[in-house]
DNA sequence: CGTCGTCTTGACCAAAGTCAACGCACGTGG
DNA sequence: CCACGTGCGTTGACTTTGGTCAAGACGACG
């Protein structure tokens, strides 16, 4: 029962608007020429949809090419021996959620579809071959990978350091800024079809202290969220309670203000 | 008070050792050529002595080199506005420590020797150089970074989903697993110079605890670890308690007999 | 010899986890 | 159209892990 896929073509199909969210992030590093960006267009996508809790790559698995992420949440996680989870990351559009898969071969951690989404897979061949002949873009997936890392960091620094209260407003602080920059967030409003439960998976925390820490949150009249729907009635109060300094994003582009 | 400089060439003078390490490692991921290796070989390089606890880079730094540590240990980490610190991982001889600068440009953290030890500046021109004449060190490179991501990863994990005891015991796991691999231990047996406070830091957890951690480490048998030598007494047993899986290494090598 | 950093210990405390139950919305099938 | 199941959010009562505070031991070093 595979998903349909569905193959499609760069300029003038459309599909232009698939891989721009891509473009403009390769592009934060240094502006790309017309040909690198024409070869990002150009690009044939083999576009899937992907139903929510799907994996999209596993442990384990060798891949052969990358998930561009065109549509939906998905995030990356771990499984542990007893039967817990500790997600590693979120992921939205414009996200090649498993560059990593380019050069170390093997995954040694899953990425799975939070919500239902649509995700193109690009051959590592195509992409090695950027990084020869197109060196900005091989500089920009770098920088990607780079960016990434300094997510996981900041991760560490919130799980090892943070009290409850501050890691879950952190987390809200990091996600409404992404989505700012990838224009998925609005005057601090953005979708949030993200469950308590994985709150706490990313958080390391239990779900039941999640809601009574949102519930705190929420009390202090700091956020809304219900219904998947995230509100920042106070950003400035938001980013004290949570310590939340944007720099580790690096986004290059103005964020959200200050 | 600017440390001693001294200027060292490649082969013949004896220095190719000094860089011996991280040609192994760049070579993990595919043989370089000879070309490539006398690039490295001959690099001059800028050698500097440090002393323990100096910052190599510190956050908001934009350098224009990168570090190669040559010699002793040293860790990444910030601090909090409270005061507390997370060490976000920790180095050892062959690893470039700030790779991430060549392209993201400011530093969001600190990197601090633990000990004292030797370092050479590698100046970004001259690395981005490679990426365009020598592929090969540039995917090296970019491997690298990636396997640092995937360090990441775990620490994540480690302090989000792990108890006290695990984390204590895969942090040992991990450390001399590495040092293994850089040929800085032997038979289960290596170096530690970390007192008990940068272990606490690097796991969440507070000092006191990390000390009874491991007195009930040491009291099943598990480890030894006096005057900054370290040996699992039991790697099997140490191992199933971390819930160590060396896979997230990457090591290429095989690594301690499983 | 005194000082400093590190390790160690004990007594007490608090943040967060666990367990169990319930409400509520939504979708499905009889 | 309603009964039922399921997933998610919520709550309360109780437990546990690990934190905090304070003091002492020990060794290295000037």
């Amino acid at each position: 029962m595979l998903p349909l896929a569905v193959v499609e073509f760069g300029i003038g199909t459309g599909v232009v608007v698939v891989i721009e969210p891509l473009i403009r992030k390769l592009e934060k590093l240094g502006p790309l020429s017309d040909e690198d960006r024409r070869v990002l267009q150009d690009l044939p996508l083999t576009v899937r949809q992907v139903e929510a809790d799907r994996d999209l790559v596993r442990e384990g698995d060798q891949p052969l090419d990358c998930q561009l992420l065109l549509e939906g949440f998905a995030c990356r996680y771990k499984m542990l021996e007893n039967g817990g989870r500790q997600i590693m990351s979120f992921h939205i559009r414009g996200d090649i959620c498993d560059l990593h898969s380019l050069l170390v071969g093997r995954m040694d951690h899953n990425i799975s579809m939070l919500t239902p989404g649509k995700v193109a897979a690009i051959p590592h061949a195509t992409i090695l071959g950027w990084t020869e002949r197109h060196p900005a873009l091989g500089r920009g997936l770098w920088w990607d990978t780079l960016i990434d890392a300094s997510i996981f960091r900041e991760w560490v620094v919130n799980v090892g350091r943070r009290s409850a209260y501050q890691r879950i407003a952190h987390l809200l602080c990091e996600l409404v800024t992404r989505m700012h920059t990838a224009g998925l967030a609005k005057d601090y409003t953005c979708d949030l079809p993200i469950t308590q439960t994985e709150m706490a998976d990313a958080t390391g925390l239990s779900t039941v202290h999640v809601n009574r820490t949102l519930q705190e949150l929420r009390g202090k009249g700091l956020i809304e969220l219900q219904n998947g729907t995230f509100l920042a009635l106070d950003w400035a109060g938001l980013k004290e309670a949570a310590g939340f300094d944007p720099a580790y994003l690096h986004q290059l582009a103005p964020g959200l203000a200050i």
